[in-house]
DNA sequence: TCTGGGGTCCTAGGACCC
DNA sequence: TCTGGGGTCCTAGGACCC
């Protein structure tokens, strides 16, 4: 069989490049991006990692290197993210026949059946992303996807191969194997790797060469897929048609802990109404609806987590439908005197819209379509939050943090920077 | 004081069937 | 003294990814 060819192109420090495409007073300077509620730092520019600073520490904990070091905080501003990655994907499809957009800030193509030097022409493709978007780029090049991950991780450590490294007709891949620990191994997580290193497999050397049976046991069908793509046998294809999803989620922590449930229930009320929407621009509609609620899990004292779920009498994507379902679970699920630190609403049993099983009620349930698309409309052109349910009406109690994030620069009109 | 959000997949175990 | 075998489906929990 033919040795196919994949390429992984990777953002560096992703949201932190955003930010600096449009701050340049930014660049060499250590800048991190955090999460929603401006909890923990999910992005780091190279300075702000060599301070250090961790991937996915909550803020409090590095603050005194933030403070000493002068270390630019973000608020993450996904907005600006979203449109700078749709931007950089843009970019790729052109460069390749076909594309995964894995993440935000990730895709692999398929270079099989190109007939390029492929070294080459991803630095083409890097120097086109960065000269339009001024996003900067890694790409690993190799033979399954797990191996462009590792190669991908070289690209970005090795500053000599200016951003590409390719294990295609490497001549010691197994050097490069024995230098990769087995936790930075695509699929093998926290738990694995513990159990891995257990064992003495230390590198992705030993594992590449464990038996497959012993895998099997270990790490389930799936590792055993990463195993034979160490080997070079390729097992996981480019998914480029993203499969209807499965499952739906809205969920946040609050800026600060709630007690009572009306203040609860306007939140649950936006997460409703927002997973409605999001499954509406898909023209899917849900038959089933959870709702979650849990205190702080840090606080292990007075900890308090449950869930509900319920299926609906028919699949739909009305939102007053949907909020009034998760209110309703709301209230079974909560309890007094508990201090609340985040909900979420979770929508499931999707259908593509009409192919639902109808029944003789069917049509008096569907008038709603012309309402929902007629607030899709307006959201769309006032921006999304522009019309919501009464009860979400009111200062929100449950609002995030968010102390210092910048302007919808390439979506907002008026946000546009002048020059 | 302060600890993200959004997904997918696999497995084990229980309920149920004949 | 002694209690089958083979199957499906569902769910909760745990693992992984970014």
């Amino acid at each position: 069989m033919k040795k196919k060819i994949f390429a992984l192109i990777d953002c560096n420090a992703f949201y932190v490049s955003c930010e600096r495409v449009f701050n340049p007073k930014l660049n060499n300077k250590p800048v991190v991006a955090l999460s929603n509620n401006d909890g923990c730092i999910i992005a780091r520019s190279k300075e702000a990692k060599a301070l250090g600073i961790k991937m996915g520490v909550p803020l409090f904990k590095v603050k005194e290197i933030v403070e000493k070091e002068n270390v630019i905080v973000f608020s993450s501003n996904y907005t600006l993210y979203a449109d700078m990655s749709r931007r950089v994907m843009n970019i790729i499809s052109e460069f390749a026949p076909s594309i995964e957009v894995y993440s935000i800030d990730e895709a692999f193509i398929e270079l099989t059946n190109m007939n390029v030097d492929y070294e080459s022409y991803v630095r083409q493709m890097r120097k086109v992303i960065l000269q339009y978007t001024g996003i900067p780029v890694s790409i690993g090049i190799a033979s399954t996807k797990t191996l462009t991950k590792v190669a991908n991780h070289i690209a970005k450590d090795d500053e000599s191969l200016e951003g590409v490294c390719s294990l295609v007709k490497h001549e010691n891949l197994d050097q490069v194997l024995e230098d990769t620990n087995v936790a930075d191994v695509w699929g093998v997580g926290r738990q694995l790797s513990k159990k891995l290193i257990a064992n003495g497999v230390f590198n992705a050397k030993l594992l590449k060469n464990c038996e497959d049976a012993w895998v099997r046991k270990m790490m389930s069908v799936n590792g055993l897929k990463t195993v034979s793509e160490l080997r070079e046998i390729s097992c996981l294809d480019l998914e480029e048609t993203s499969a209807t999803r499965k499952s739906c989620c809205t969920t946040r922590s609050f800026g600060k802990p709630l007690v009572n449930l009306d203040d609860i229930e306007q939140a649950v009320t936006t997460f409703a109404r927002r997973a409605t929407e999001r499954i509406r621009g898909e023209n899917l509609t849900a038959s089933t609806v959870s709702v979650f609620l849990r205190t702080n899990p840090f606080d292990r004292n007075r900890y308090y987590s449950n869930s509900s779920t319920t299926t609906l009498s028919y699949p739909t994507y009305d939102t007053m439908q949907i909020v009034k379902t998760a209110l309703q679970l709301t209230k079974i699920i909560f309890r007094e005197n508990y201090k609340y630190k985040k909900a979420g609403v979770l929508l499931s049993g999707f259908y593509e819209k009409g192919t639902e099983t109808k029944d003789l009620f069917s049509e008096a349930r569907y008038r709603s379509p012309k309402l929902m698309s007629a607030v899709d409309q307006i959201n769309e052109r006032y921006g999304s939050d522009t019309i919501q349910i009464a009860t979400e009406c009111q200062i929100g109690k449950w609002k995030q943090k968010r102390k210092n994030c910048t302007q919808s620069y390439t979506t907002q009109l008026d946000n546009v920077l002048l020059i």
